[in-house]
DNA sequence: AGTTTATGATTACATTTGTAATCTTAATTA
DNA sequence: TAATTAAGATTACAAATGTAATCATAAACT
């Protein structure tokens, strides 16, 4: 698989969201956020089929696009290979950066904790 | 500041472990981990000095090159921008993908907990 | 039926990036 | 001193990327 640009990413994440879409309701909503031209989001829309990130089918005129690769696995590789690049690979340095800045909520420190107790009792010997 | 690409990246790892260091030194470095040209090293340095990343005094007829920004604030910046992008701003999902793939070492949990105990400490009311 | 319009396909074009090779010049060596 | 070498500077060049504009065509409207 290619590599996903940040420009298409912003369109697999429409996607991600709801699909099959028609490039139509993929523009309205990128055109708000973003500040892009339909044929912008057009030009995305290929690259993301060629690069078979995304699919579509007919829909009469026009098509309907849904994402082929899935979200989670896409995040994970993503994830992997920043966390690889920006701290050597370990995950805590990065959470640390980001509790430092107050970027951490309640709810994220608690589905934090929830997942550390999962993984004590998984791993507890 | 200009955006610094993924292979610059490298090379600013190399001088934000130790700096400052000579061109050769980064080199000799990164020729091994990655399969790099000697040429392909010193226009990543040339570039970034022109993105002003990074900045040299001259030892002799070489340089010895040191990082003009700061590895912390670089990496909070990044984090931030790879986390809206891709999980919508949330941390804790990020995480969990991590979990979930047996990624986390007892090391990272444990240091996990510590950043959540601390932020407890601090945010309790 | 002829014209406008909306859609996808193709083309465009500057910038960035990966990956070097060549040029210039000062230092070193024969 | 002439030739070689090693450093940085400049140039190269294809692919990816951001950001559209133009083309072709089928559908809808007049």
């Amino acid at each position: 698989m290619k590599e996903i640009s940040n420009a298409e990413l912003s369109v697999l994440n429409i996607l991600w969201q709801s699909s099959p879409q028609s490039a139509a309701e993929v523009i309205s909503q990128l055109c708000q956020s973003h500040d892009w031209h339909e044929k912008t989001v057009k030009t995305l829309l290929n690259r993301l089929v060629k690069k078979q990130a995304i699919g579509f089918e007919k829909q009469g005129r026009s098509y309907l696009y849904s994402p082929l690769i899935d979200q989670n696995e896409y995040q994970l590789k993503e994830t992997e290979s920043f966390i690889e690049r920006l701290f050597s690979g370990r995950i805590a340095p990065l959470v640390a950066g980001f509790a430092k800045q107050n970027k951490l909520s309640a709810e994220d420190v608690a589905e934090l904790q929830q997942l550390i107790d999962t993984w004590q009792k998984d791993n507890k010997s």
